[in-house]
DNA sequence: TGCTTCTTCGTTTTT
DNA sequence: CGAAGAAGCA
């Protein structure tokens, strides 16, 4: 194999031996090489002595990709060495580590952690459990008054949502605090009032119920794993030892325990390497993560080493990049957000010393659409979309919009165009499909003589053709012979009336629905999880989707054991019912055990946040306007709820200002203002993160109003006023 | 142009 | 209900 050639902004780390390395990396840097190369480095020198090297990332995806690469770059290198390494999330180091000694912090060793569906239920249904236990006042207390009914109703629906949001996001802070529901209850007792109040008999239940199921939830595991690593000596000590050298990737979004567990671990060899990039911190505003944990090791590092070259954008991008770095460090009008981002250039890669370049389009192909409404955005995108995947079939293309429920807007004009596209989040069409079939197969059960019904699902579940007109056609068919449901699944001649061309798949697929319903329809309806999984053994589905059916009839199952009154109508309501969580952790779960990569010529939509990580050589920034990259604290945000008085208006400051008084006696803070500013600032850097997915094109693009009826106007992101001057100046 | 009154609509991200 | 835009009026 022939030596690497190493770019100069890589050449010092790869030369590590020991001590803690900070290497803050912009986008684009390689991280994952640089860090791949050096752990394969240490192994191939025998660094590690007798203990092993430990590489902790992020997400399940990331942790398969470390390992194929680094196995990949020790077969070159000839080297035979598995158990020298080991390469796993923080959550399942924490799992690792709480399963050696369960019983330090009174746990029974066969726990078991609650996934984000389990937590959902559970969580659901203690919320439930409140309101209905005479909750539902103080529920409604925090809304506004509303004298129109059908606004009383969306409000309702909308605080619904909201509220179990703020009870996750609340039971996380006071379980980082360490306030369990009985200190809470405690520390309450002279003065119970506010939110708080009604979170706390919701969060003693929740508790209760993890503990009954012998479950953990993510945040548990992380505080037990670290109490265990305080509170016994020799496991500590087992650890500080096995492991040499720790890495740590995308440390911008480690929370403060993360970063404790694993300096507890670091401790005894001191040899740490955390790799990240603060200006791609996306998520502080709903985990425990923030940048200034990264910012903090970098100050107390003994090495600290930036990764300012990047090779995946055209310089034009990259200019537009720093420009957007530049404007916010140094010309924001709210000087308190221009931390948002750190001042680092990023720079191209120098040409002809043997480095894979940066991409070089012969024309400046960045460019800027301001539309009247939000749906001729998407229209007009996809149209471009379109051109470009003719001209250049080989060019992978990436649409990213702000919201999940956008990214079935795009979807519904890419499937107009008949363009073959993939959907990252959790409302994918495809995938949601699945869910409606099931509900559409138990609205015929529970209307099994309504020829309407039939029809209608056997279109939706079985009926698969290109023929539209055909199908159509044959649907009148059976209206116009007047057949009974009864006579088309139990007599046989009632078909003969009906047939057309047999060998069509229009008539096959038909023929195999009839089937399937029958076999359906005569299956016991007193198990309806059994029922749900039956129905999906009678639907043509494939592996993901049959993963998808599974976790539906275990989720009924769940319901039942919980309420056996449960019948078939409720069941049909709950999965018709598109806001229900339960159903899109689902469909998360069992999308996201492979991580996506897009490859030459597909069409990929996803929001921003989905977008990290990811790579394309012509990206689409939909939706770039004032409300969704706010510039000060007096627009107009997205914390604050319409539906709620004006004091509880945005409810997480509320619970912060609360939690505050409690444990202080006084608050000490504007938590409205300071959430505001927090926003603003992940804003700046989803954006941020957005611009540097474009290797070659890019577009943003913003609209005036939502849709044509809309009344209401809305302005650009003033970030797109800044883009722009940049971009009129090159593009001429 | 500036003021008052009438009409309309309520956008949320996730390891 | 209340904020914000649209329409009405001097």
């Amino acid at each position: 194999m022939t030596k690497i050639n190493y770019r100069e902004d890589q050449l010092p780390i790869i030369q590590y031996e020991k001590g803690k390395m900070a290497v803050p990396a912009v986008p684009g840097a390689g991280k994952t090489f640089i860090v791949t190369n050096l752990v394969a480095k240490l192994l191939e020198e025998k660094k590690q002595g007798k203990g092993k090297i430990l590489i902790l990332t992020y997400m399940n995806s990331a942790v398969n990709n470390f390992k194929v690469r680094i196995k990949k770059i020790l077969e070159d290198k000839k080297i035979d060495d598995k158990n020298s390494y080991e390469v796993m999330t923080i959550h399942s180091l924490a799992v690792k580590i709480i399963k050696e000694k369960p019983e330090v912090v009174m746990l029974h060793e066969d726990f078991n952690i609650a996934d984000d569906l389990q937590k959902t239920m559970i969580l659901s249904e203690c919320i439930n459990n409140f309101r209905a236990n005479g909750g539902e006042k103080a529920f409604r207390f925090f809304l506004k008054e509303q004298k129109d009914p059908l606004w009383q109703d969306r409000q309702l629906d909308a605080w619904e949502n909201g509220f179990y949001d703020l009870v996750q996001n609340t039971i996380g802070e006071l379980k980082y605090k360490e306030i369990s529901p009985q200190k809470l209850d405690e520390i309450m007792r002279e003065n119970r009032r506010g939110i708080l109040k009604i979170i706390l008999p919701i969060y003693t239940e929740y508790e209760k119920k993890l503990k009954s199921h012998g479950l953990l939830d993510y945040d548990d595991l992380l505080i037990l794993a670290y109490k265990v690593l305080c509170m016994d000596e020799e496991l500590r000590i087992k650890y500080q030892n096995r492991y040499q050298y720790v890495f740590e990737d995308e440390c911008q979004d480690s929370n403060e325990i993360q970063g404790k567990i694993i300096s507890l671990i670091c401790e005894n060899h001191n040899n740490l390497v955390r790799v990240g990039d603060i200006n791609q911190s996306i998520t502080g505003t709903f985990s425990s993560s923030d940048p200034k944990f990264f910012k903090e090791f970098i100050d107390n590092s003994d090495y600290c080493y930036r990764m300012d070259m990047s090779n995946r954008s055209s310089k034009d991008v990259i200019n537009l990049a720093n420009t957007l770095v530049k404007y916010v460090t140094q010309d924001l009008k709210s000087t308190e957000c221009r931390d948002a981002l750190e001042e680092m250039d990023i720079k191209t890669v120098p040409k002809n010393m043997g480095y894979k370049e940066n991409p070089c389009p012969d024309k400046y192909q960045i460019s800027l659409k301001w539309y009247e409404t939000f749906d001729k955005e998407i229209e007009q995108t996809v149209k471009f979309v379109r051109n470009i995947n003719k001209k250049y079939p080989d060019k992978s293309i990436g649409i990213l919009v702000p919201y999940n429920n956008h990214i079935n807007l795009v979807a519904k004009e890419l499937i107009k165009e008949d363009l073959e596209f993939e959907e990252l989040g959790p409302n994918s069409l495809r995938k949601r499909r699945v869910i409606d079939n099931i509900a559409s197969i138990i609205d015929f059960i529970l209307n099994c003589d309504n020829i309407e019904k039939f029809i209608e699902v056997l279109d939706k579940a079985y009926i698969k053709t290109e023929n539209k007109e055909g199908k159509n056609d044959f649907f009148q068919l059976i209206r116009e012979k007047r057949l009974t449901v009864e006579e088309l699944l139990y007599d046989e001649n009632s078909s003969k009336d009906i047939i057309i061309d047999i060998d069509s798949d229009l008539y096959q697929s038909f023929l195999y629905g009839l089937k399937a319903l029958k076999n359906i329809i005569e299956y016991s309806l007193t198990r309806i999880d059994k029922l749900i999984l039956f129905i999906g053994d009678n639907m043509s589905i494939e592996n993901q989707e049959r993963a998808i059916v599974d976790y539906l009839g275990f989720y009924v199952k769940y319901l039942i054991a919980d309420n056996n009154k449960i019948d078939l109508q409720q069941v049909y309501n709950l999965l018709s019912d598109r806001k229900n969580k339960v159903f899109s952790y689902i469909i998360e779960v069992v999308s996201e055990i492979n991580g996506y990569e897009p490859y030459p010529g597909s069409i990929t939509v996803c929001n921003y946040h989905k977008s990290k990580g990811l790579e394309w050589d012509c990206v689409f920034l939909l939706g770039i306007t004032e409300f969704n990259f706010p510039d000060n604290i007096y627009q107009k945000f997205q914390c604050d709820r319409w539906y709620l008085k004006e004091k509880y208006k945005n409810p997480n400051a509320n619970i912060k200002s609360e939690i505050d008084f409690i444990l202080n006696g006084e608050i000490n803070k504007d938590y409205g203002k300071e959430i505001k500013e927090s926003l603003i600032k992940e804003k700046i850097r989803l954006l941020y993160v957005g611009i540097t997915r474009a290797k070659e094109m890019l577009i943003l693009s913003a609209s005036s109003k939502i849709s044509a009826i809309d009344k209401k106007s809305q302005k650009p992101s003033i970030y797109l006023n800044i883009l722009k001057n940049v971009i009129d100046k090159k593009g001429e």
